[in-house]
DNA sequence: CCTCCAAAAGTCAGTCTTGACTTTTCGATG
DNA sequence: CATCGAAAAGTCAAGACTGACTTTTGGAGG
């Protein structure tokens, strides 16, 4: 759904091609949502086949493979832009992400592994932290660039204190949880 | 990827149905991935036709509609959790939840208006916060409520922020930054 | 004893999403 | 001048996911 919007966002700034969309949403990184190729030309048909779009079919353009297909707004497109961003604002799920399953079947590792395994992670999110954080941005991006950091270091600090009651556990080193084995089959 | 994780990881403890399966998920709430009904079906049979799986077929079971199938791990399928359940806590992706598209065009609102919206998104997540935080868990799924409890403050925390940003803006009324006009069909 | 509802247990058709492949052409290089 | 690689601009089939629908039946209420 945020995909679509930040198709329709970006087609606020004039015409463009499924292609340039695409580079520009690689182009800005991190910020914006995990869009990929194939999903773009996928959204561009349907948004047109709905009416939010229409074709300006710029038959002959620039550089190779040049029967491109130009994709502009509608006022009912422009509509549902903003329907779409005053949801997305509006509304909150909580992202999940697959770590919290993670957590729970965690007492099937040892707690030396799980250790190891949660500073694998903090090295992780530390370098992606570095990468957003590098990236420089206009003043309208400001607000998500901060959304993304402040996500980021609640992580770090998650992990960290995950990782000091693990280590505890270690010490104490109880008879684990779980027996670590598999059933036979 | 992590619900295929959720789903051998519950079978772990015993074999189960895929009702089973997806009563245990809803009863959990908000820890759990949000993994429908029909996905789960979708994935028993995947992961019994990929062999990590396998049915025992229980012919007569309790209660209406007996013909139901019940799956157990086999040894394959537990090398694959643990596999899954490493990948799954090493890794580390952005979630993302399209609130960073959102900011990104937010400047198309007028700031009265993003004000407004911001603060019902904060009346959502103080509300789900609620509602996760009343649910009381075992001891290993305390790391994975702890989690979301975390990612839910620094949300909170960072609404605040962009709502104290936002109000200033609003007082210096600037002329807005993009014209709030759709363009005519 | 009848009936009507909620819960059990799925199924299905359609929508989203993606990795991998294709074709064309510009420009660099030997 | 031939060719070879990289970038442009997509396409496609397959996989993941979902909402809405179905069928069966045990038991509550009359």
């Amino acid at each position: 759904m945020h995909k679509e919007l930040l198709v329709l966002g970006l087609l606020l700034s004039g015409p463009m091609s499924g292609y340039d969309l695409h580079r520009i949403v690689v182009a800005h990184g991190e910020l914006y949502a995990d869009l990929k190729k194939a999903n773009v030309y996928y959204l561009l048909e349907r948004l047109a086949s709905e009416g939010a779009l229409h074709v300006v079919a710029e038959a002959g353009a620039r550089g190779p493979r040049r029967e491109r297909l130009v994709y502009a707004l509608t006022s009912k497109g422009c509509e549902r832009f903003g329907d779409l961003l005053r949801r997305v604002v509006r509304t909150y799920e909580v992202a999940h992400t697959g770590i919290e399953v993670g957590m729970v079947f965690l007492s099937y590792l040892s707690p030396t592994e799980a250790v190891a395994l949660l500073e694998e992670r903090r090295q992780t999110v530390m370098a992606r932290r570095k990468l957003v954080d590098r990236e420089s941005h206009h003043l309208h991006e400001q607000l998500a660039q901060d959304h993304l950091l402040s996500l980021m270091d609640a992580e770090l600090a998650w992990i960290e204190r995950s990782l000091r009651r693990l280590r505890e556990q270690e010490k104490t080193a109880i008879a684990p949880d779980h027996p670590n084995r598999c059933p036979g089959s």
